[in-house]
DNA sequence: ACAAGTCGGTTGTTTTTACAACGGAAAGGA
DNA sequence: TCCTTTCCGTTGTAAAAACAACCGACTTGT
């Protein structure tokens, strides 16, 4: 576990705390490590959930699937992120979807109740961590409304293009690369990867943009 | 000012805290009232916001109209619920919607500022503010991610199927009421009213439902 | 009570999407 | 290296949605 404390300190949720006071404030948060290999389900839908996760190292998945099989990939956790910011409320009720490693993954488990009630002396920068995930939770949810953004446009192509062009301003030039293969954006976009597959080719037969894989370049 | 304390101790943020400490607390988070009447809006996209914004009274939609002029209905507001905590972090951006008074409304603003960074002695209930936002966020982040699940359903017909079963859950009982007319259901699943209306009366005809105005009942 | 506006259902046409199926290229494992 | 799997573009068809337009019922304001 110590050996992840760099990572950590890297990690939203502890920023501006040094890395000792971290490694004290471990056994305060209640923490825990486990680790997933590609391919495992860190968390399922339907399951109670007490903890915020902190990924130390991986990728994971945020996604659903339907009765028919259909799925949907809410969000992607990258080294440093978090989860289950939205569960924090002793009334919020179990997970709505599965969480996933892609990638071989270590996760951090800090039980909730220990990280949001303000301990003793022990924690000189609780309140600090508090902040932190507070900041967190607001961001995921300016992002959730982003994506909802995007989803909530009427045809493939102008969901496509309000993806691609936020994801150029992010990264603040014409020329940019996405997260995604196509199968998992069309999964992101909640569209048919072969329609989009085509609406892609079409846009970019009109001219609007060039790719290659996951590159990307506006015109 | 004074006659609203009443309604904000039944709000979320001032849960747990009484009538004269809420009093108390008005000016230390810097509040301010404001009213507008039907059709006003409150915030537009593109504003900076530096405050948390209760509504004491009324019903505000957050909206987003496209430059086609389509509109889409992110979310609604009733009384003594919360908005802006997505912009509480330092660095989060320019609002993405806006905020309209879809009746005639009162509106509290207190400075964010004020809020998050606990004060002196003055209030003593300042730290439980703090984590009732908190769940509030985190509520909201559910909510999120449900319209969502709505959302990124392929048809119209699942779109509503999985609304209405869930607003029927919520309120427990087959027979429920919405809180939208036609119009604004569209918006807020962001299909087409017409066709909505079309797959409402499809469903209806199968024996799947039935509804009379904003009151659903499944079968 | 009247006029103007809103609301919701209906219809027909056009556009877009979903779905299924295929094949070539690239990646990854044994 | 060879084999398997994944990735992604492509095509054709059927299904669904968007769009526009219309109408009757109901509200609202004056």
């Amino acid at each position: 576990m110590k050996e992840y404390i760099p990572v950590l300190k890297r990690t939203r949720l502890f920023s501006g705390v040094g890395e000792e006071d971290i490694g004290a404030m471990l056994s305060c948060l209640g923490a825990r490590l486990l680790t997933y290999r590609k391919g495992e389900y860190v968390l399922r839908q339907g399951e109670h959930l007490s903890d915020i996760v902190v990924l130390a190292e991986g990728c994971l998945h945020i996604q659903k699937d339907d009765y028919w099989g259909n799925r949907s990939i809410l969000g992607q956790i990258g080294a440093g992120e978090i989860f289950g910011e939205a569960y924090v409320a002793p009334e919020s009720g179990t997970l709505l979807n599965d969480v996933v490693a892609v990638e071989n993954s270590a996760v951090f488990f800090f039980d909730v109740k220990r990280v949001i009630s303000t301990c003793s002396s022990a924690c000189r920068f609780h309140t600090m961590v508090v902040q932190n995930l507070f900041y967190a939770i607001s961001e995921k949810n300016r992002g959730l409304v982003q994506k909802l953004d995007y989803i909530s446009r009427r045809t493939t192509r102008e969901k496509l293009i309000a993806y691609l062009s936020e994801e150029a301003r992010k990264q603040n030039r014409a020329g940019f690369t996405i997260p995604f293969k196509r199968q998992q954006l069309a999964d992101y976009l909640s569209v048919d990867r072969s329609a989009m597959s085509n609406e892609l080719c079409r846009m970019r037969d009109e001219g609007l943009l060039e790719f290659e894989k996951n590159r990307f370049r506006l015109l």
